[in-house]
DNA sequence: ATGAAAGCGCTAACAT
DNA sequence: ATGTTAGCGCTTTCAT
């Protein structure tokens, strides 16, 4: 076995090798162009013996195409994010265009920082989490020079395309959801605010409507960090501790409200007929649990599909910026019907 | 406010717009070599004001250095690849080092194509799950010209560098801590083998050390796909149908052993009395369940951090191949102790 | 402390 | 079908 360069190899050591020159070389291992048959083989035989890996970065310089695309996300230990990535993914799956990601843990300055660098690499697209960016970064958005999708939040104004569902709708029909099946004692658990500009949403579009049927959150708790299961225990013991009338606890997302859920069944509570619950997100994860949880689908998957989608569709022509409210489906559940 | 430019901007647009050289602006912008306050200010004050975003890849390029760590996993979805994640990444967080992900789904042929895509960018280093991989794979590994480091498993032949735990040695810890608590009728609850050689190690090393006390694996179950947590349940009762004596179950994995762990409670069998658990990896995510399931640490977040400093560490210098076995930690939790 | 020239490895555009 | 030439936007090196 011949001990391996040090040197990366070049278009030129496969030029060498197969003795035909550096452009002709570029064409076959790019498929383009007309090449016959026979060079063809010589040449792929060539580099693949040699082990050749191409320079993208030069290639990217040359021909000023970078086939990325920048996804900047809050975290990837959501769950929902992921779940976005997948959606992304398979879309580009059978592009040329690939995805790179970025994580802000819900912090501007960090998104900022993870923006411009992302964008130093002259991605082909960005798709980004959120509407609410500090000025730099939108001024880094408006001049990407890209096609940029602002994805899961419609309630705000894009820069370019938006796809996502409206979170303050969201509250207000779980709120409406909630008020029909006849709760009226209504405790809400939820994460810090100034993190999660969503959850944030979800909890005014929710408080306005009680507020329409006159009615205000009973009692209302905010965490941040820890195991959310465990939390969500922790969360409703000291609510219904300090409030025992409620007859319903609204939690920002599923694995608190799983918390609760596993917390009340423990005591013996009946659920959803002393009291019901619900969550936020529909995560398949927890399919399984005692009872299902009541939710309401973010629409992850299609999300992402449609923001990958709208990349690939700019990649041409210039097209008019798209803006996409997609439906969630609510899911009433085992925890939400006083039937 | 002005029109912004389709075409992005170059040095050379700061350099005019500052009336400085092309040179001298690239070294305010790198902080690199000696420039008098004035002209740095004068530069720094036009960069800002045009919203110039350097051009990484023409950095790159002359400069051959790519400050980018290809981190490949074999999924997002897994609990367990985020937190090796977070490890990298802030362990990195204060260097010029950035990670890159990614993912192959547990699919050799995808691992080709996604490693040979992030090394036709040349990254600083290479950080990737496992140490079984397609001779292509280990081919393009040792001449990456670069650092590599395998994560997650140390049962195997590293290419360099190497940190994680033996899977075989844990599933032999498991067996014998279960052996200890006398349990008998041993039963195994697993992930589809081909696709995850972790978990089949673990289950090697279990059954191997069952062996050595005479015993046999009581019953066992595969499952892909779908929820974990209802697959759990699902598996454990048909287990438990088919084969009724059983008092301990293994799974090669906490969600799907919480699964089995909330349908057992469901229907008021004693665990650990009457049958005790254990599952794998240690995930916070499930603090919070009605009863601790007896798991064992992967050591996930430490597992990043050091793959991260072995990088870091051969930037500079050739080292030797650093190999790290980490020790797991067996927590006992509620579900493997007959007290 | 600043500038000028050369070139990183590839591809676009134009020969042939 | 194949080869030649001139850059892509930056950094390296060497002058001044």
């Amino acid at each position: 076995m011949p001990k391996p360069p040090r040197r990366p190899l070049t278009l030129r050591d496969v030029s060498e090798a197969s003795g035909v020159s550096e452009m002709t070389v570029s064409r076959v291992l790019r498929n383009k162009g007309d090449v016959s048959e026979a060079t063809r083989l010589r040449v792929q035989e060539a580099a693949k013996r040699l082990g050749y890996v191409p320079n993208k970065i030069a290639g990217a310089l040359a021909s000023s195409r970078v086939n990325l695309v920048a996804v900047v996300i809050p975290s990837l230990k959501n769950m929902v994010f992921p779940e976005v990535l997948s959606g992304i993914s398979e879309t580009l799956e059978t592009t040329p265009l690939q995805p790179v990601v970025g994580v802000t843990d819900y912090r501007q300055d960090k998104e900022e920082k993870v923006l411009f660098e992302m964008l130093s690499w002259r991605p082909s697209g960005v798709i980004i989490a959120g509407v609410e960016h500090s000025d730099a970064s939108k001024a880094m958005l408006a001049r990407a020079g890209c096609p940029v999708v602002e994805i899961m939040d419609t309630d705000g104004e894009p820069v370019d395309c938006c796809v996502g569902i409206s979170h303050r709708r969201a509250g207000r029909q779980m709120a409406e959801a909630i008020l029909q099946a006849g709760y009226r004692r209504i405790g809400f658990v939820g994460t810090k605010m100034p993190l999660d500009h969503r959850a944030r949403k979800r909890f005014e579009g929710f408080t306005r409507q009680l507020g329409k049927a006159g009615l205000e959150i009973a009692d209302q708790e905010f965490y941040s960090g820890g195991s959310a299961l465990a939390k969500g225990r922790e969360l409703t013991h000291q609510m219904l501790s300090r409030t025992p009338d409620l007859d319903f606890i609204y939690y920002s997302n599923d694995m608190i409200g799983a918390g609760g859920l596993l917390y009340l069944l423990d005591r013996g509570i009946d659920v959803p007929g002393q009291i019901g619950l619900a969550g936020f997100n529909g995560v398949e994860l927890l399919d399984g649990l005692p009872r299902q949880l009541a939710t309401m689908d973010a629409c992850r998957r299609t999300i992402g599909e449609r923001a990958a989608q709208m990349i690939l569709d700019r990649q041409e022509g210039d097209l008019e910026p798209e803006l996409v409210e997609l439906e969630p489906t609510v899911t009433l559940g085992d925890t939400l019907t006083r039937s």
